[in-house]
DNA sequence: CTATATATTGAAAGATCGTTCAATGAATGA
DNA sequence: TCATTCATTGAACGATCTTTCAATATATAG
């Protein structure tokens, strides 16, 4: 690995950070290229040296998230309630710590949920569902009696969205107070 | 009021209710003009007989919201925990049944924390903060007992968190399963 | 019915954005 | 050192978007 390939490789990951933040704030359409180079400091014409597209550069970010720490949310054989106690755990002390994790995060929904994204994000996220095996887990819970009765696919979008929310939140204002995992998790516990 | 003054105010309130939906789904430089226009029927043109601009537009709504039944959510001499489990439950009822409300919802939260909307709009909404007021409430009720201990501030990210998110995924999804306001009254409720 | 006001269209203007490209400066390798 | 490759710029191109406008159809008022 040469010198040159090294600081490319470190331009790059510039890119893709100032990319993360804008996109998060601004959206895809409403952030421009001029905004990305601009925030790294080079030319609008320099930046498709780096990357082919605002596209590519976008989905270049979504796939950073697809095969970084957000998938490690994976169901396990653990007891159900202590999963989403672990789970909330990990991602709200991520979130709290780690600005880049609570910014992959709002983007990952954004690319899910937004119709502003390009086509090719949206065929990379097909297939891509936390709510179905979640709500299989919370069955189980309700099943052993450690997770509170009702619609379980109800209950795992009022888990999934209050740390969402909270991801939002902190993503834009890092300095605001981050929310006890227990609270989240009491939000499933049966009584 | 003339039947053309009446048909003109129906007009607008169909291209209100478009740019709403869109708005909300693809973000504010996402949506195109021609889009909203397409979407009721009329030509691109013709739209700017009903509103001055897109930023114009895009203001109405959010003054809608401003105006509307957002601002209900009012802090009362009400006992704390009784006060949240009223509003969780006025809101999501809302959301549930009123797609309108739930879509004003979203809209409400993009404005106040996108960096993609007219400075306009951004002027309009300085100054509020739903935080303050409501962590002040959940100081009274961790001082009377209610609800749980912890960084009141925190908390009340937690509870509105949880509700937005909620109000994100059902203003596009009408059809999935509303979670049940104790749900997420049990997230502050003292143990 | 006639004249005036309103509704509507499609095209054009003006602005902005993504993308390309020729030209130049800097670093690398032989 | 010198030739070659890479980094960088700024201007230009084409596409798209907001907004305007002249022209036309339709409805209202007297």
């Amino acid at each position: 690995m040469t010198i040159r390939e090294d600081q490319k490789e470190k331009r790059r990951q510039d890119i893709l950070y100032a990319g993360l933040g804008l996109f998060i704030q601004k959206g895809y359409s409403g952030t421009t290229i001029k905004d990305i180079a601009r925030t790294v400091g080079m030319s609008t014409g320099l930046l498709f040296h780096y990357f082919a597209s605002k596209k590519e550069l976008y989905l270049a970010l979504v796939s950073l998230g697809v095969e970084g720490p957000m998938n490690t949310v994976q169901p396990t054989q653990m007891e159900p309630l202590a999963f989403f106690a672990t789970t909330a755990d990990f991602v709200l002390e991520n979130i709290r710590t780690e600005p880049f994790f609570a910014k992959m995060f709002v983007l990952m929904h954004q690319a899910y949920y937004s119709d502003d994204v390009p086509a090719s994000v949206k065929e990379l996220l097909s297939g891509f569902d936390i709510y179905t095996p979640t709500a299989d887990i919370i069955r189980q819970g309700q099943a052993n009696g450690t997770i509170r009765e009702g619609d379980a696919l109800a209950l795992s979008i009022a888990f999934w969205s209050a740390i969402q929310g909270i991801a939002e939140t902190l993503a834009v204002h890092a300095h605001l107070p981050c929310p006890q995992s227990e609270w989240i998790t009491d939000l499933l516990r049966a009584k």
